[in-house]
DNA sequence: CCCGATCCCGGGAACGGTCTCGGAAAAATA
DNA sequence: TATTTTTCCGAGACCGTTCCCGGGATCGGG
């Protein structure tokens, strides 16, 4: 229309410096006018990259990736890069779906938390030989090279514990994730250290792994009240499962936390509204996401970064539901 | 490599008919021996689209949110199709950025949950002259022809309210979104025609228009509180606000339900293990979702299509914190 | 044996931009 | 005035596919 050629108005629109101040002003004034839009396609398929960044979470339902979900999304926000999230619905096949399909979208770089039902890593050594950046958070392996964003879990599952202990509990019960998960182990180690430590006997009746989905609470639940020693202190996998293990303790005339003192994980909203108040983990969810969000823009930036490992502190939050005095 | 033409290896990947099969075979086995990905990025240059439905949401900490997208993305699934998720944060200008970032990525058609701060419908509008199918779900415009999918809000919140004036109730203060979006104003208009079928004074003063987050739970309980005729019933917002208002009653001294009736929204899982246990309305969030998705995916194959509203039912679930007998 | 239909396949434009390169005009320098 | 430098712009290749079109080979019918 202005009987100039595309070079020129891409560099218009690109903001380079080699056009004339005037001709840039005419091409801008036209494009707004006609609500001009480039095509990102067009605009990716020639620069190699798409400017988003993938992740795979098991999902959003569970509140802890809803929220470091929102903190991915505010740190590539302020990269003025995009987001695909995907959802493994805690699916191994799932997870490699959507693996297979945030790279045929050719994203820059992929954020991923592992299913429960994930135990081995060959589909993202894959990813890191084609040179795509990866970041795993929270739920990881140990054998990857690879970036990754964790919580102090060891420490905290430990001090968690020991906090049991000196309210008096002799027998503390520890639900946890799937064994071949590293966070799980992690946690089970912290927790099985504090009883050593204190001298208490490691009972592996007392120990139940679960998955993370709330179906199976009510099962773990019962098998722990009926045990001929019935714990007197419950570590949670998280809040929403402590919560229904206290519904159905009560039901069943125990009282928390003279009888059972119970012990959260998450540090949900809700812990500070129920009865008894519930003590819990504050885990960072937020700062998880966006910290993991920094690095993977980092790496996509500068390739030749190394795998760094950064570990954010979670902290014990102490309520009714674990002070026995 | 095999000395064939790109149009020929097209045709054997793209799956068509005008080719000899041994030489589709020759390609496809090299094609999966050399791992090869056809670049989606100029597929979808080259047939202008591509493939993928946006989704604006307010916020997926929200769990309602997150199971309706839940809902959005196995529909997607089943069509072959991806999901790109973007978070208002019940921001109107983060609505308005994510929609054109949406739009420059070309998807092909956008799912639309508004935020509380939307009161204008002009951004969408432009997105209908453009031919880009749009589909709402729950947080609707009435003004805007495009289709929607949205429960009964005018019927359930009548049935609600019904329920707590059988209940003995007579002062029953309604807590609901901003006036400006439809369906606050579908419940209100249910609550109100609830008050009127059954002669009971509507008092504005039992009437609080607040917003979705959770931070201004505790100035609304407060201000109900401290009305000169404190309300004997209470229709809450959400299953959170409601557990939060319980919890400030309580408090107070205030028994649930004798005292004061709670009725919640959503029916989350903890309904069930709060003491007393929740009242609420069953909002069938993965199906809202997965019924836009279809209907988007249909207007995306169809483009003929005329807008279609439908209806889905939520259901009162009544427990012990609205049994007042 | 000839001719039209059918079956396969290759050439090349197109999608909508970016970017390199070269060259003309204008400005600066000799 | 002649030469060099700078400024600005256009031509055209390119990203990796799809798809239209045309043409050669094979086949069948008359």
């Amino acid at each position: 229309m202005l009987g100039i050629s595309k070079s020129t108005v891409s560099r218009a629109l690109a903001g380079r410096s080699d056009i004339h101040p005037e001709t840039k002003k005419k091409i801008l004034d036209l494009a707004s006018q006609l609500q001009y839009e480039p095509n990102t396609l067009a605009i990716n398929l020639k620069q190699q990259k798409t400017n988003t960044i993938g992740v795979i979470v098991p999902e959003t339902i569970n509140r802890f990736f809803a929220r470091a979900v929102g903190g991915i999304q505010k740190q590539a926000d302020m990269a003025g890069m995009n987001v695909m999230i995907c959802q493994s619905n805690e699916s191994y096949i799932a997870e490699k779906k959507n693996l297979h399909s945030l790279m045929s979208s050719r994203v820059d770089g992929i954020i991923v938390s592992i299913s429960t039902e994930t135990d081995r890593s060959d589909q993202f050594a894959s990813l890191t030989e084609k040179g795509i950046p990866l970041v795993f958070f929270d739920r990881v392996f140990e054998d990857i090279v690879a970036s990754q964003v964790v919580t102090n879990n060891y420490e905290i599952a430990m001090e968690g514990t020991e906090h049991l202990i000196q309210q008096g509990c002799k027998r503390i019960a520890f639900v946890t994730g799937p064994e071949h998960l590293f966070n799980s182990r992690a946690r089970l180690n912290g927790y099985l250290d504090a009883l050593r430590k204190h001298n208490l006997q490691v009972k592996d009746s007392y120990i139940v792994h679960s998955h993370y989905r709330s179906d199976k609470v009510e099962e773990y639940t019962r098998y722990l009240l009926n045990l001929p020693q019935r714990p007197d202190a419950i570590f949670a996998i998280n809040d929403y499962a402590a919560l229904e293990m206290i519904h159905i303790m009560k039901k069943n005339g125990l009282r928390i936390p003279q009888d059972v003192a119970v012990l959260g994980f998450n540090n949900e909203n809700l812990c500070r509204f129920v009865e008894p108040s519930l003590s819990s983990i504050d885990h960072p969810a937020h700062d998880i996401g966006a910290s993991a969000a920094e690095m993977l823009i980092n790496h996509i930036r500068h390739h030749d970064m190394k795998p760094e490992k950064r570990i954010i502190k979670s902290s014990l939050i102490i309520r009714e539901s674990s002070r026995v005095q």
